[in-house]
DNA sequence: AGCACGCCGACT
DNA sequence: GTCGGCGTGCTC
């Protein structure tokens, strides 16, 4: 009998630290337990064995342990401790992202398998030599073994498949951490980025890469992680939750495009993959590559600071900004036309555009109030030409609309959307093809014949061979939107689609001016980067400032606050009314105040859930959001 | 969260 | 005198 520590799973922030229980000599640390806790069973992990507790107290024992698998690695549990304390979390809400739902079947299997880790493979060349190598020893302005890559646009134009460059890459750095018997993490926003660097990997590293990806089946996903429990030379890639992947000797960590929002997880403590990364660097000594068509303003700060070296690769492809004359807005310009027509002789030209459907709003004809949805008030839309208008919220479909100021009956149409662009397309262009690829039109990849493809931002098919063109439409919708990071998004987007064609094609830009516009004409990332970090420096908006957004019953959120300013270096902005009698209020503080700014945090969201069960001060809970990536969304 | 403990108002 | 309201604290 040994005395087992664990930390159950409970969202009570009071309940987030580690636990002594009696435990037999199989209960051994990472293990899966169910334990007695305040009157009844709870599941937890072990994180840790001693012979002895210094708890005061009578110990329980451990009901029962769940699996024998070690799902929890000392250094994901490190992670995860990290982590939470960074953000005012808890630990356990990180591990919930961190490590699959036990599945019996593949455990069985792999509990009954031979154990074989697979021999390295050869090294190759990479475009970084040495990176690898230097992990361990990675100093400010010193030989860092951690940098930002200014990825290569473009890829392998054959006619059967396309792989970015940035996938091959990404691929060389891995098998250089593989080649050393070590692991790599290559973690990507989405299924579709995956799917390049898995083929690029297979390429250079075999059968030694393990996809831990959520779309995967239950029993799939566990397999993956299991096969990652085993370690030896593997390359883990996957979305965001890839991050905390059990890997003890990690050689190389890599994170593709971290500006984009799908790296940044819904769930409590909502860390976000980069800054995950960070911590995951800074205590594992692994190399850190940081990579992406676009710099966010997050790495601009790092590189800034010297933290991160700078790497650029490759050259963009020839890019036209065009501003658009006045009423122009939402045409297709005359320039985009003339260069869609040049190159879809010779293959695929992508359009993409920045709403999905036909019309993504409606207005009354007679009295231009917009038109809502009777049902929840959420905005009417199109779908397609001939169809009724539908709630873009609740998809109530609206056959006999009538203006709810006015009483008109006639719509007009405001703006066009994928659908829209598609039908006016193909009928500019009557033998070519036309492709729609947005949310409801899922298109993963397109052949080398020419067509037209019409694209959401985020949903560009690749094409076997490269793109001969891109049209970027709708930059004035897209930068229209009220948001802090709208011109760092639209670079970003505009930068990814753009990598997709091939190295001739011909891009255009539609409604970008001044710095947007130069940004997409410049080779090196680092001036937009740098423009946008500086004026978030000038407003004291982050990345310049850290911020954590407290939502809750007024008096709650006031107090929240004010234990939080009496820390030097923070200020707050708010409270703003949010509805349902909560308010919310903006906590800025500098990053050498994290630490202690997290650490109130955390002491007040206990408080909270401890304290203020009084019937009078029961309001809406105290919600903390630290790093929110757009925190003043909805405001 | 649930559950135990503990200290003031109406009651058989 | 005590039964029970809920405010407070704890959960190995």
């Amino acid at each position: 009998m040994s005395v087992a520590r664990v930390v159950v799973e409970s969202r009570l922030p009071q309940l987030d630290r580690l636990f002594d229980f009696r435990a037999d000599d199989d209960v051994v640390p990472g293990v899966r337990v169910r334990v007695p806790f305040g009157g009844r069973m709870l599941p937890g992990f072990v994180v840790e064995t001693a012979a002895e507790s210094d708890f005061g107290g009578e110990l329980h024992r451990v009901e029962r342990m769940l699996s024998p698998v070690p799902v929890l690695r000392p250094e994901v549990w490190a992670l995860a401790r990290a982590v939470a304390d960074r953000a005012a979390g808890s630990a356990v809400d990180v591990l919930r992202v961190a490590i699959p739902g036990r599945q019996a079947r593949p455990e069985t299997a792999w509990l009954q398998r031979e154990a074989v880790v697979p021999a390295p493979p050869e090294p190759g060349e990479s475009i970084l030599p040495g990176l690898v190598e230097r992990r361990g020893r990675i100093a400010l302005r010193s030989e860092p073994g951690v940098v930002a890559v200014a990825a290569e646009p473009g890829g392998d134009a054959s006619a059967t498949r396309w792989v970015g460059r940035w996938a091959v890459e990404l691929a060389g750095l891995a098998r250089d951490a593989l080649a050393r018997g070590e692991q790599a993490i290559l973690v990507v926003p989405d299924h579709r980025e995956q799917r390049q660097l898995v083929a690029a990997l297979q390429a250079v590293v075999g059968d030694r890469v393990v996809e831990l990806d959520a779309r995967q089946s239950n029993p799939d996903r566990y397999r993956a992680f299991l096969r990652a429990i085993d370690g030896g030379p593997i390359a883990i890639v996957g979305p965001r939750s890839a991050v905390y992947a059990p890997a003890a000797s990690l050689g190389l960590l890599a994170v593709w495009e971290d500006g984009d929002p799908l790296h940044d997880e819904p769930l409590s403590p909502y860390a976000t993959t980069r800054d995950v990364a960070l911590v995951r660097q800074q205590q594992s000594g692994c190399a850190l590559v940081l990579a992406g068509h676009a710099r966010s303003t997050e790495v601009q700060r790092l590189v800034e600071l010297g933290f991160l070296e700078p790497v650029v690769r490759g050259r963009p492809p020839r890019t036209l900004p065009t501003a658009l004359q006045d009423g122009q807005a939402g045409r297709i310009p005359a320039i985009a036309f003339q260069v869609a027509k040049e190159a879809i002789a010779d293959g695929p030209v992508l359009v993409q555009v920045a709403r999905p459907g036909h019309a993504p709003a409606l207005a009354c004809a007679r009295c231009g109030e917009r038109a809502r949805c009777r049902r929840c008030q959420g905005p009417l839309r199109r779908a397609r030409a001939d169809a009724s208008p539908s709630c873009a919220w609740c998809g109530a479909v609206h056959a006999a609309w009538a203006c709810s100021s006015c009483g008109g009956r006639a719509l007009v149409e405001l703006g066009r959307g994928s659908v829209r662009t598609a039908d006016e397309l193909g009928r500019a262009f009557p033998n070519v093809p036309v492709v729609v690829a947005d949310g409801q039109h899922e298109r993963l990849e397109v052949d080398d014949r020419p067509m037209l493809v019409v694209a959401t931002r985020g949903a560009e098919p690749v094409a076997a061979g490269g793109y001969r063109a891109v049209l970027l439409l709708d930059g004035e919708r897209i930068l229209a939107r009220e948001s802090l990071r709208v011109a760092e998004d639209a670079v970003r987007a505009w930068s990814t689609a753009r990598a997709l064609a091939r190295d001739d094609a011909s891009i255009v830009l539609t409604g970008a001016v001044g710095r947007i516009a130069t940004a997409m004409t410049a080779r090196d990332p680092a001036a937009f980067a740098a423009a946008e970090l500086a004026d978030r420096r000038a407003l004291r908006f982050p990345p310049a400032v850290r911020v954590a957004s407290v939502v809750g019953g007024p008096d709650e959120v006031e107090r929240v606050v004010r234990a939080v300013g009496d820390i030097g270096a923070t200020d707050a902005l708010g409270p703003v009314d949010v509805g349902d009698g909560a308010v919310r209020s903006m906590v800025r503080f500098d990053y050498g105040a994290g630490v202690d700014v997290a650490h109130a945090l955390r002491a007040e969201i206990v408080r909270a859930a401890t304290q203020s069960r009084s019937r009078v001060a029961k309001g809406a809970p105290v919600r903390v959001h630290v790093d929110d990536h757009e925190p003043f969304e909805g405001i």
